[in-house]
DNA sequence: ATCCCGAGGG
DNA sequence: CCCTCTGGAT
């Protein structure tokens, strides 16, 4: 109670330290749910996975990666002939147009491989800060924190950021976290937005991160 | 701020 | 019926 007048910066970093250490614990090996082999598979199933559980990506993306295999193959379709494969997720006609464009751009300005620069990767169309983030780190292991829907609303309740946008809490992220941290924190905050800190009807009884957490709802 | 947009859960 | 799912472009 004291250590809260006395220095209430160092005690909101140390709560912040315990939360990340009770993440861990309890989330010791989470890692991306996506299936991919190579970087053209993982920014194909990121593309997809806009709006869209990783499950149902990993059922389109089995069919697909045996009739498309390459970022060739992928930049001579047409939207129309991809629309089939995408059929059964979200925003699919969007998709379809940005994986062709997208993988034209790529044979066409960057020797056919997927860039592994932020700056290049996000002006590929479909690809924005948060797919450029998880390809960063999970296809060349590069220190990024992608912050999607789970990352950005687990953060917020945590109190870990107050900011109004995915930039802004990837950026309080970053400067509570060591960078080899970063991408292990993105897939432990994913894990406990599925599992606990649901959007819906967030299991706060069963929450380990209670007793840390200013969050009521 | 709005649009895209099927599948799954409640 | 409503809300949410590893968003991005306009």
């Amino acid at each position: 109670m004291e250590q809260c007048k006395t220095s209430p910066m160092k005690n909101e970093a140390a709560r912040i330290r315990r939360i990340f250490m009770l993440l861990k614990e309890h989330y010791p090996r989470a890692r991306t749910g996506l299936r991919f082999e190579n970087p053209y598979q993982l920014f194909v199933a990121v593309l997809l996975s806009a709006q869209t559980t990783d499950e149902q990506v990993n059922r389109i993306t089995a069919p697909l990666f045996a009739a498309v295999p390459t970022v060739a193959a992928m930049a001579k379709m047409k939207a129309a002939e991809l629309e089939p494969y995408l059929k059964s997720c979200g925003l699919y006609r969007n998709k379809s147009r940005y994986l062709v464009e997208a993988s034209r751009m790529i044979m066409g300005e960057f020797g056919g491989a997927l860039p592994d620069k932020f700056e290049d990767l996000t002006r590929l169309p479909g690809i924005g800060r948060k797919s450029a983030n998880v390809i960063l780190y999970a296809a060349f292991g590069k220190p990024a924190l992608a912050v999607d829907t789970h990352v950005y609303r687990v953060s917020r309740r945590l109190g870990l950021s107050a900011a109004e946008d995915t930039a802004g809490v990837e950026s309080d992220l970053k400067k509570a976290l060591s960078p080899g941290e970063w991408g292990p924190a993105h897939h432990r905050l994913i894990a406990h937005g599925r599992a606990l800190c649901r959007a819906r009807r967030p299991d706060c009884a069963r929450c380990f991160l209670k007793s840390c957490c200013p969050w009521k709802e």
